[in-house]
RNA sequence: GCUCCUGUAGUGUAGCGGCCAAUCAUGAAGCCCUCUCGAGGCUUCGACACGGGUUCAAAUCCCGUCGGGAGCACCA
């Protein structure tokens, strides 16, 4: 009998989202859209992956369009922030245009639009204008004519309306029976100085105006975006249909609920510039630089926004899903090293010399071992849950190396692992010459103890402390190891 | 209030008229293995929201009820 078949390989995941409606091979253009305010957080990896999963299995090409439309909402730093995130959850972006630098067109359209009668430059009142629309009313401006409509708007533009006095409007049905459909705002003055224009424009689009603009000149064959946007979506359509566009197949896929994360990123930054977080990457939140810095591989948000697929259920994100597609990725390469929480000091008598071994990881053999040798005053360490573990019970193992009884100091009593099956527990333990080190927890708390000196040589930045869980290695010198805890 | 989306185990997912006394993963519980509370193996727990229809047959189609979510912004 073949030996192989009795070794049951370990099953790869299978991770697959629906098919695209009408996607033709190599001519699928999608994008992603965000809004530069900040970071990328978790949340906004869901449409990122998404796009990024589709473009890659038909081909064709991902546009990220940055709608930085709304000036007093733009932290100048996004729009490099952004990029290095999408690079490394591994979107490959292959087109970026920014919406500030587009303004013109968004005008042209827009007159086209007033041209065909299918906008109108609104100077009513801005609640009166909504009463009216709740009514199914139109007010006062809906109706004028073309070339009044035509010379408040380029009145508009040339700034002679202060903020809130006039807007542009895209007429829709104001009999919708949706009365978030009815005719919407399309352009509005903002005199708040935007980061990259400056004071050039006065009149900033609204994201339904340059979003279905964008969508339609960038090619768009299939959008997949939150449910949130369906409302938007429906609007957009009527610009498509006026201009007698195509228009893109849609997606909307369901909200996530993202438990005990702090993800808004006006909070972050109020937090940071307070100097409660230590930056953008603070492990308290829930930033892809925040998840990088954890150890928390792209490659695991990626299967989990996969497995959550597209359906337009709302949905409960589960950090403890995503944890175990990151165990699937690091438990392999992580070597295992010992830490050990506030060191508690242990001398041991009745012997000379104490060698011991460590694989530096169980299931590879092939690695090596971390070796030990114990002489001199054979000091050790151990954590101070384990010392009471430890003189409560008389007798512990120290780890591959050996069992020793109670007592200052304590004494060495054989190098028998069965001891194990009578009770005594193996415990993890450091040598003198360890080197201090830190685990920084989620809570944004710090383990202080001792790393076994052994890491020092270690490669690879993710490595598991045995007992405690796995942990990214952010800076390593003989006088401190700095660890970041990634999950058990 | 109006409009839209949506309801399969704790969570996520498969199924989309018969193969479903419902898949897989995660989670929880237990056992085995392992000198880690990791990994691996085995077992167990746990769901078609409810009520009507249609049909020989419904988780799958229709209607209603109830539940969840979103929008009705001069934010995106």
């Amino acid at each position: 009998m073949d030996s192989s078949l009795l070794v049951k390989e370990k099953k790869e995941r299978v991770y697959h989202l629906p098919d695209l409606e009408s996607a033709e091979e190599g001519k699928v253009v999608m994008r992603i859209a965000p809004g530069p305010s900040g970071p990328l957080h978790i949340g906004h990896t869901r449409v990122s992956i998404l796009n990024d999963e589709y473009v890659k299995r038909y081909g064709g090409k991902l546009i990220a369009r940055y709608e930085d439309t709304n000036p007093e909402k733009i932290d100048p730093e996004a729009y490099d922030m952004i990029p290095e995130d999408l690079e490394w959850l591994g979107v490959k972006v292959d087109e970026s245009y920014i919406q500030s630098s587009r303004f013109e067109i968004y005008y042209d359209y827009t007159r086209k639009l007033i041209e065909m009668g299918k906008a109108y430059v609104c100077t009513c009142n801005g609640d009166h204008w909504r009463e009216l629309k709740e009514k199914k009313m139109a007010c006062p401006c809906h109706d004028l004519p073309v070339e009044v409509q035509m010379e408040r708007f380029e009145k508009l533009l040339n700034g002679e309306y202060k903020e809130g006095e006039a807007v542009a409007v895209v007429k829709t049905d104001l009999c919708h029976p949706n009365p978030a459909v009815r005719d919407f705002v399309a352009l509005r003055v903002v005199e708040h100085p935007h980061p990259l224009t400056g004071d050039k424009y006065r009149a900033y689009p609204m994201m339904n105006l340059s979003v279905a603009i964008d969508d339609h000149l960038m090619g768009m064959t299939h959008v997949v975006r939150g449910k949130d946007h369906l409302n938007n979506t429906v609007r957009q359509q009527y610009i498509f249909d006026y201009f007698g566009w195509k228009k893109p197949v849609y997606y909307h896929y369901g909200l996530v609920n993202i438990p005990d994360t702090v993800l808004k990123t006006s909070l972050i930054k109020k937090s940071i510039e307070a100097g409660e977080y230590s930056g953008w990457d603070d492990v308290r939140t829930g930033t892809v630089r925040a998840l990088k810095r954890r150890g928390i591989r792209p490659e695991a948000i990626r299967r989990y926004w996969i497995e959550s697929g597209m359906k337009s259920v709302d949905i409960q994100f589960s950090w403890d899903g995503l944890y175990s597609m990151n165990r699937d990725i690091i438990d392999g390469i992580s070597n295992r090293y010992f830490f050990v929480d506030s060191p508690v000091r242990y001398d041991i008598e009745g012997i000379d010399v104490i060698d011991g071994k460590a694989p530096l990881h169980p299931d590879h053999p092939e690695r090596g071992d971390r070796i030990y040798k114990i002489d001199g005053s054979k000091t050790i360490f151990i954590s101070e849950e384990d010392s009471k573990q430890f003189s409560d019970a008389g007798k512990i193992r120290l780890k591959d190396l050996c069992n020793i009884e109670y007592g200052m100091p304590a004494k060495y009593i054989g190098n028998d692992v069965s001891i194990l099956k009578h009770g005594a527990k193996a415990v993890q333990w450091v040598s003198r010459d360890s080197v201090k080190a830190s685990i920084l927890m989620p809570d944004g708390t710090v383990r202080e103890g001792l790393a076994e000196k052994a890491l020092l040589d270690e490669k690879c930045d993710s490595v598991q402390f045995e007992r405690i869980g796995f942990v990214k290695i952010e800076k390593k010198n003989p006088d401190i190891i700095e660890t970041v805890f990634t999950h058990r």
